[in-house]
DNA sequence: CTTTAAACCTGCTGGC
DNA sequence: TGCCAGCAGGTTTAAA
């Protein structure tokens, strides 16, 4: 249930808890993958590195797991043996000897040859990791005017992957408020400072959200208020129609984009 | 080409 | 308590 900052967080536990280790077993739930059980027993895990919101397992015999959470996938890790009884359905399993990383639900599932995973159907398409580290702000700013974007509006393109992979729902509100701007306006007509406070802040927003915890949840939609830390991320419009603005008090309001729900403030954002 | 709508995957919440 | 409708932070497909 996560954009880039929850899979990126994610990525870096199950990192942590599996990278480097041999694989005592592993296990698919579904049909056509159980054949790599036997071909994966043994191998070592190389790397687990999320692009975008997909998430890539690599082993040291040429393949690669790709798997993706959409709205509904979580990953677990346990105690190598356990199997925590969560009622959600398990998917895939990979134990080493001391650890175990689980995934639950996830339907979008599959291993590729590493070396022939640059023509996967979606990862091929995605564009830069909003999250990459390398990306700065001059190349986001001239991404917003490649012409295969300055066209767009900000609403549509800030959720296209092709455009910034790893950017989500919550993310998009979020940054167009902070670079207040409207999501009907486009990349071609902003003056250049508006392009500049654009570019930064699909940087700061993402990073800021990954670096403190982002919104992950403890069982509730809300979760972000629970965070603790001083400069922990909060939802400054999205999920708080009908409340004030954090900037100048006008009631955040609540609009459909596409078929998903935006929030901005009508004052702030031109 | 862009935008919109519906479908799909699965889980959770709220209402009756 | 139990069931169902509706919604969700995602993506694909088809239609407009």
């Amino acid at each position: 249930m996560p954009e880039g900052p929850e899979i990126r967080r994610a990525a870096d536990r199950l990192a942590e808890a599996v990278v480097g280790e041999r694989l005592v077993s592993a296990w698919f739930a579904f049909p056509g993958l159980q054949r790599f059980e036997k071909r994966l027993a043994g191998c070592v895990v190389e790397s687990i590195a999320p692009h975008g919101k997909a998430l890539l397992t690599r082993f040291d015999n040429g393949w690669t797991l790709y798997s993706h959470n959409q709205l509904y996938g979580v990953w677990r890790i346990t105690d190598a043996g356990q199997r925590s009884d969560t009622g959600r359905s398990l998917r895939v399993a990979l134990e080493t000897e001391r650890k175990a990383i689980l995934l639950y639900s996830a339907s979008d599932v599959a291993m590729w040859r590493t070396d022939e995973l640059h023509a996967h159907p979606f990862l091929s398409r995605l564009g830069p990791d909003v999250l990459d580290s390398t990306l700065d702000e001059a190349a986001v700013a001239a991404r917003l005017l490649d012409p295969r974007f300055a066209g767009r509006s900000l609403g549509g393109l800030l959720l296209d992957q092709r455009f910034l992979a790893g950017m989500g729902n919550y993310l998009r509100s979020e940054v167009l408020f902070a670079a207040r701007l409207l999501p009907q306006r486009r990349p071609r007509d902003l003056q250049a400072s508006e392009l500049a406070a654009l570019a930064r802040e699909l940087l700061s927003v993402p990073r800021h959200s990954y670096a403190t915890r982002g919104i992950e949840h403890a069982g509730g939609m809300r979760a972000d208020y629970l965070t603790d830390t001083p400069d922990a991320f909060r939802f400054l419009v999205f999920d708080r129609e009908g409340e004030p603005c954090p900037a100048c008090g006008t009631r955040i309001q609540r609009q459909q984009n596409g078929s998903r729900r935006l929030y901005l403030c009508p004052s702030c954002q031109r």
